[in-house]
DNA sequence: ACACCCCCTG
DNA sequence: CAGGGGGTGT
């Protein structure tokens, strides 16, 4: 009961703040947009409260009932600094009153047991509470004033039982802080699009946090993946995969990854080990879940929605370089056998591609089309339409009209080589492919942000 | 040796 | 779309 509590404050502290920010690119999707800061913060502490145990249940009523001990919500440091002081008074008078009846001392003991029990534990609990509040919410709110009492409080707790203050709750709120203030900010290419953009939902974690995301909503959500992890995000990837070897491993080639945030690492902070060692029911829960969201937001292998957004790059680029492809598809853990994925899907649309026109070049040659001038590719055109089908079966995404010049393009070459019996020559195509890979264009940043990756 | 491509096949 | 063979360039 020295310094071991303030350590485990700590390092917990630590953890839910990485934790919070770790689950922001998971969020907005599970969130109402229209709900408001407050109305979120109740619903999330709701949740959060079904994680205690009973004991704990008991101390949040206590603290509800205990005027003396309880937060105000227009309370403020001095204010807490004042009613410190009078307890002190009265205690000290109760202390000279029992010296004179030393057979209740051992009972005055258990009371004061019973009472540095109750604060630590609320104490814990007010930092989870209150961490991501304090890191940015500079309104002077009623929400806000209860985090900071909390935190005071709790301040003071450590400074008189630890006997450590130098550990202290500063120092993980600045590091906390940096990992919300170092995330880079979004560009939301969206709205310069003429046409309502096509949400674009490539990807498992598609749902990216909007840059501006309130704080409470980050909280918020924070308790309730909670309670979510283990029929949401969890399911999501194989069982298999949640060894604690691989956990600690995972976590951080997530934090160093072309992520969020800065190269830093939190080892001890993510390290669901170190957490379960902490005995906090509700902290154990979330460690899971910590672990298997990180699992969750990079992907070990390309899905079916990595396979539509490679279909609709296929608009942009014929012949993407690596560089491109791990720009677009930085959610995914790249590997030899991803790369090579990669490009064998372009490689099999180019196939299909090709293989189009020539069709259709043979079949304007049969028809009779005697100037290449004829053969137009229009959004109307047989053509287009077999190709739209193929990379944009939705129909949601608005086709570049660089890919229809493109294909035009193609579809002369391919016209012309057949017309000049060319296509004898069993290499023929490679003028063609020569022609073409150069005809790629650069992809919209659109693909490359974490909307869409 | 390696990466990349095309082609063929299922 | 994936697997595999074969070609080409570095």
């Amino acid at each position: 009961m020295t310094s071991s509590p303030g350590m485990h404050c700590n390092n917990v502290t630590t953890n839910q703040c990485v934790k919070s920010d770790g689950m922001q690119e998971k969020i907005h999707d599970q969130e109402d947009v229209g709900t408001s800061g407050f109305g979120s913060q109740r619903a999330g502490k709701q949740l959060w409260n079904q994680h205690l145990s009973a004991d704990e249940v008991i101390n949040t009523k206590d603290e509800d009932e205990s005027p003396e001990t309880s937060p105000r919500v227009t309370g403020s440091y001095s204010d807490f600094q004042t009613s410190s002081s009078k307890e002190y008074q009265a205690r000290k008078k109760v202390m000279n009153y029992f010296q004179s009846k030393p057979e209740r001392i051992e009972l005055i003991a258990d009371v004061l047991k019973y009472e540095l029990s109750r604060a630590v534990s609320r104490s814990v609990d007010s930092i989870f509470k209150s961490m991501p509040l304090i890191q940015t919410n500079t309104e002077g709110n009623a929400e806000t004033d209860i985090r900071l009492q909390s935190s005071v409080d709790q301040d003071e707790l450590e400074l008189s039982c630890c006997g450590n203050a130098e550990v202290q709750v500063p120092d993980v709120q600045t590091e906390a802080m940096s990992l919300v203030v170092l995330k880079p900010r979004l560009e939301n290419k969206f709205v310069h699009h003429h046409r309502p953009q096509p949400p674009i939902l490539f990807s498992n974690h598609d749902s990216a946090l909007h840059e501006d995301q309130p704080t409470e909503r980050i909280h918020n959500t924070v308790r309730q993946q909670a309670l979510r992890c283990s029929q949401d995000a969890c399911s999501r990837v194989g069982p298999a995969k949640f060894d604690t070897h691989r956990n600690s491993i995972k976590v951080r080639s997530k934090v160093n990854s072309r992520s969020v945030r800065s190269p830093q690492t939190h080892t001890a902070a993510a390290d669901p080990m170190l957490m379960e060692s902490l005995c906090l029911p509700h902290v154990k829960i979330e460690s899971d879940c910590l672990v298997k969201t990180n699992l969750y937001m990079l992907n070990e292998g390309l899905t079916t929605n990595h396979l539509k957004k490679a279909k609709l790059m296929f608009f942009y680029t014929r012949y993407p370089s690596s560089l491109v492809l791990k720009m677009c598809f930085h959610d995914v853990q790249f590997s030899r056998c991803i790369t090579s994925q990669l490009i064998k899907w372009f490689s099999n649309f180019r196939e299909f591609f090709y293989i189009q026109m020539e069709k259709f070049a043979r079949h304007a040659l049969i028809e009779g089309v005697s100037d290449v001038r004829g053969l137009t590719v229009g959004r109307q055109s047989e053509l287009f339409r077999a190709l739209n089908m193929h990379y944009n079966k939705a129909n949601d995404f608005q086709v570049p009209d660089s890919f229809l010049e493109v294909a035009e393009i193609t579809l002369r070459e391919f016209y012309i080589y057949i017309s000049m019996g060319k296509d004898r020559d069993p290499s023929w195509k490679k003028a063609i492919y020569k022609v073409i890979c150069k005809l790629d264009s650069d992809v919209p940043a659109q693909f490359k942000t974490r909307h869409s990756a």
